[in-house]
DNA sequence: AATCCCAAGATTGCATACGATTTATCCACA
DNA sequence: TGTGGATAAATCGTATGCAATCTTGGGATT
């Protein structure tokens, strides 16, 4: 797979071209359209953006410092291949911040927020109900942003960040062991946490975002590859 | 303040530099010979280390990334001066991980490894009863060397990126709101952890570990400077 | 036919150069 | 004496060039 899609600017980006660069390739990552093990070379995506190996090259270093991306010394980088322990790892510490991110959020949630997560919700719901790969795209990526809004209203830059990170790595390891369709039963589930949360009922929405998380990785097939390292690293080129 | 001293590599590296200058920087920072708000120029830390500003600014973009640099455009990178909003949200998210390490890592953890923690509680206590800066920097470092061989324990490479972020970041608050002698009870408490995860006690460790962090963030005097954006400007350069 | 080796091409690692922006200095002037 | 502005110095943002390293393809040898 190669970068053949023009990757457009989701905003005209002032200054700071690298940030825009990373949030483009962010944004193809958790979407698919840049798949595991895709290379990037600093040439192809400076010369996609207009702009020079150097600022190409910033942006894949915050990708590889985020865990998108991985970097081989002369080698270049590619769209990370996360092991089966890795996504394990992710999983592990999903469970260990997003409830706390929810006992966060309980407190300072306000109706505005709740109004906003229902359209969100409603987005969700949308894609959810048409087909085709685009809208698979748009449902994963709705999936993930109503974990980020819950970790925003937290209010918690930190963890927010990590959630940016650990949603984003999530997505990558949905696309390589996700065995159904991912969110059939997400959207329901991000309902009841939205209402446990607009009832004030924080242990409920701890307890459905454990739950939550729990369906999420059972819903993987972390065994079958496992031992396959040769073949791994025959996937990646 | 200005880099005055020549910061050795620790180990001689043979390539990726830029890694082995974030390493030294970051000792210096956690070390406190660099404090916060000190400019770090890309030339001048090019210089210092022997390197084209290119590979400097690698290492201070990787340092912004943890959040132990504040970089502003055309302007450059200066060492973080967390304010008493970001220290709480960084003790906030010890709390809601270091629980959840502590419980991963008495799963794991091997009488090998509980000889090397004796060991760096030895140390830990020689620093402490020495006087002078020096030993106070060195035990501020293994002070918080403890905090992330158990998370190395806990055996989960992410959450160990973690800490290593809120552990170096602490250290930056505690230097900028410390107000006694850090870790004279902290020792004790240290001990009293290692001591529960010898004993396979997992509840009383968690329980441990939540009032360490609780003392440690008790100790901090967060509310003095809270209202004073502009000092801490002026306090920058 | 399979294997090994070497040379050509491609890509990264790094240094340097130049324009742009910010900061500092100094002099004019009120 | 203090203020304003213009010029100079310093620093960053970015592009480009060269050397080092890796990959690839072809040809010779067994």
């Amino acid at each position: 797979m190669t970068i053949n899609e023009k990757i457009t600017f989701t905003e005209t980006s002032p200054e700071d071209r690298s940030l825009a660069i990373r949030e483009a390739l962010r944004n193809a990552i958790i979407d698919r359209r840049l798949t595991p093990g895709t290379k990037l070379s600093e040439s192809e995506v400076g010369s996609l953006f207009d702009v020079s190996r150097t600022v190409a090259r910033a942006a894949l270093q915050m990708l590889a410092f985020e865990g998108l991306v991985k970097t081989e010394r002369n080698r270049g980088a590619f769209v990370s291949n996360p092991s089966p322990e890795e996504a394990k790892q992710i999983f592990a510490s999903r469970r260990l911040i997003e409830p706390g991110i929810v006992a966060a959020a309980i407190e300072r949630i306000t109706p505005a927020d709740i109004e906003q997560f229902r359209r969100q919700l409603e987005e969700e719901e949308r894609y959810m109900n048409e087909r085709g790969p685009a809208a698979r795209r748009a449902e994963i990526k709705a999936s993930g942003d109503f974990h980020l809004m819950l970790a925003s209203v937290a209010g918690n830059l930190i963890l927010q960040k990590f959630m940016d990170e650990l949603v984003a790595r999530s997505s990558l390891v949905i696309a390589l062991y996700g065995r159904s369709g991912v969110s059939s039963c997400g959207h329901a589930e991000h309902s009841a946490i939205l209402d446990a949360l607009e009832k004030g009922d924080g242990r409920q929405a701890t307890q459905l975002m454990i739950h939550h998380i729990d369906h999420i990785e059972a819903d993987l097939d972390l065994q079958l590859k496992q031992g396959l390292g040769l073949k791994d690293a025959l996937a990646l080129t």
